[in-house]
DNA sequence: ATCGGCGTTACTATTAATAGTAACAATTAC
DNA sequence: GTAATTGTTACTATTAATAGTAACGCCGAT
């Protein structure tokens, strides 16, 4: 199955058209799993802001047991998210 | 939240690490995720090769029910998926 | 015509992610 | 000191995707 990963990561490594990759994602994931995919995006850069953890509960009306997890995912060293994050921070 | 689906996108067209893309996947996919967005990747092209639908269910010991699924986005004209596939037949 | 393989639909049971909530320890403000 | 805020863990309940299975209608070969 790790293959297929590898070549879902090609198509969208050798792809720049941001609508294309778009209409990946929605023929790929369900719409469950892109609206819980976009919340743990946000959840990331507001935790990178340094938004306490229940404003964002609070905020975006979702458990902490999401949020800790992309606490989690931040706290990795090297983490690809931070990269990923800065890229919308200015 | 669209807005947050836009920056993923964003983000992975502007990217041509596909090793950078797989981490950031696995960052904010779950294992279970992951594993579905695998075996979905690999239904498609296999329906696409024309490969019967109870022939992929038994290889891949899933159920009938997640081949539908990418039977219909298949069948969706212009579909992304198709252009995504062509990339791995040759 | 009929039989087998096909795509599709429908149903219950299971599983993973998450909501909602409480509790804990550590830190900070007063 | 202590009260409030924070990150974290833990728990049950809910929900969506899927497994497993049966059944339907549609062909094409015989």
């Amino acid at each position: 199955m790790n293959r297929n990963l590898q070549e879902i990561s090609q198509f969208l490594a050798k792809n720049d058209d941001e609508k294309e990759i778009l209409r990946f994602m929605k023929s790929l994931f369900t719409p469950a799993e892109l609206k819980s995919i976009a919340s743990r995006w946000q959840i990331v850069k507001l935790l990178d802001q340094g938004v306490p953890q229940r404003k964002i509960a609070k905020d975006l009306h979702l458990s902490l047991c999401k949020i800790t997890r992309g606490s989690k995912e931040l706290k990795k060293r090297n983490s690809i998210l931070k990269k990923a994050i800065r890229q919308f921070q200015s």
